[in-house]
DNA sequence: TAATCGTGGCG
DNA sequence: TCGCCAAGATT
């Protein structure tokens, strides 16, 4: 996309070559003297940059550097990544969030061996044709280990641009992420673009923030037109988020007689995909007046119709003879990016000399002193801890 | 294209 | 408490 096409279309007003030359020399020299010492800035091994690109989408720096230190420990090399176990690589990325992350990289780090002998290409075509590499992540790889000049566009150049160009569209909308990219091939310094795409980000991540944005503190200033025209309030453009849905659980806590408690792996797709929970019982599952009464409020107790049914749900789906406390044992609440859950904790008491060896495929018996040995997802932490302090009185 | 996919922090 | 957001990719 050229100039020209910036302006008509979408009123874009580029900068002559001198002012882009004078730019790229601000942005740099900002950069040389107050970039973040970050690990994966002390090496451009292709292989670790890309760990590093993939923990940092839609994850903030302090988060990832622990689990950054830790995974490189455990998988040094491409290929020991690639020789791994799943539920090993799941361990390593529990807390971390979007795990399909970790399974694609388990995928792409195969790719790595298999089809480029164990070497990173360096080339664009090749980088995204890696499983979880899309149009930033190559970027951000082919621009810092191979001075590849191409565009990071990621969340803090978008805002960067939005603010220096006033461009007025959504930064959301998937469909406008190309103009984006368009500004940046025109900006982009073509002797270091590795270190000007991450000192834009680091701008944006320090400076150039979403909240608390200061225009007049920013090395940029004298570029932005928002900070000229003190519009920059407006920017970036983005449209409202829906509000995640509302799900509430029964989450129903089950020990054997040698104190191990029943545990079960959700399915091999979807949301926290392979991970392991409390059986969970969705209270739509229970009949139309049953989950009415769980819906609206916080409930303390079950009635005697919906310990029923809860008693026949578990025996139809875990061959387990139980019998229902009607108390509940505590409450959690956790959101997702797109999903509210509710869950109320409920325990139930194995039948004198039930027989616990008929449990489906996706369950186990798992003492306490085994849980570091799978892999839960945080709303399952919250579940033992509430019912910990529950237990304890 | 719009929805899906986690978690922690902040105003 | 709630909504927003963070170095996005996939379908």
């Amino acid at each position: 996309m050229d100039k020209q096409q910036l302006k008509d279309d979408y009123g874009v007003e580029l900068w002559d070559q001198d002012r882009i030359q004078a730019f790229r020399e601000t942005v740099l020299s900002w950069y040389d003297a107050h970039k973040r010492e970050l690990p994966w800035r002390e090496t451009r091994d292709p292989y670790k940059i890309w760990i590093s690109e993939i923990m940092l989408q839609q994850t903030q720096v302090k988060t990832v550097i622990p689990y950054y230190k830790r995974f490189l420990e455990t998988f040094p090399t491409v290929e020991d990544l690639a020789d791994a176990y799943e539920d090993d690589l799941l361990k390593v990325w529990e807390g971390l969030g979007y795990y399909s992350r970790a399974r694609n990289m388990h995928t792409a780090a195969q790719q790595v061996v298999q089809e480029f002998g164990g070497v990173f290409p360096s080339n664009m075509k090749g980088l995204k044709s890696l499983r979880g590499i899309g149009p930033y992540t190559a970027g951000a790889i082919g621009s810092i280990c191979f001075g590849l000049v191409e565009p990071a566009v990621d969340g803090n150049l978008m805002r960067v641009i939005a603010r220096l160009f006033e461009v007025d569209l959504d930064v959301k909308q998937a469909k406008n992420r190309k103009v984006f990219q368009a500004i940046a091939e025109h900006l982009i310094d073509p002797d270091r673009p590795g270190d000007f795409n991450q000192a834009l980000m680091d701008i944006g991540a320090t400076i150039c923030t979403p909240k608390n944005y200061h225009p007049e503190r920013s090395p940029l200033k004298e570029f932005n037109s928002s900070y000229v025209n003190k519009t920059w309030e407006y920017y970036p453009v983005t449209s409202k988020n829906k509000p995640p849905t509302p799900y509430t659980y029964l989450a129903i806590i089950v020990r054997d007689a040698e104190g191990q408690y029943l545990m079960e792996k959700r399915p091999n797709e979807g949301l926290l995909s392979n991970m392991w929970t409390y059986p969970l019982i969705d209270v739509k599952d229970l009949d139309e007046t049953g989950w009415r009464a769980v819906q609206p409020t916080a409930i303390e107790h079950l009635d005697d119709e919906m310990s029923g049914q809860v008693e026949h749900i578990m025996a139809d789906r875990y061959n387990l003879p139980l019998t229902i406390r009607p108390q509940v044992d505590g409450d959690v609440v956790h959101v997702f990016s797109h999903q509210k859950w509710t869950l109320y904790l409920i325990v139930a008491d194995l039948q004198v000399e039930a027989v616990t060896d008929n449990i489906p495929d996706n369950c186990q018996w798992i003492a306490p002193d085994e849980f570091s040995q799978y892999t839960f997802p945080v709303v399952q932490q919250k579940l033992v801890t509430a019912y910990r302090e529950q237990t304890l009185f």
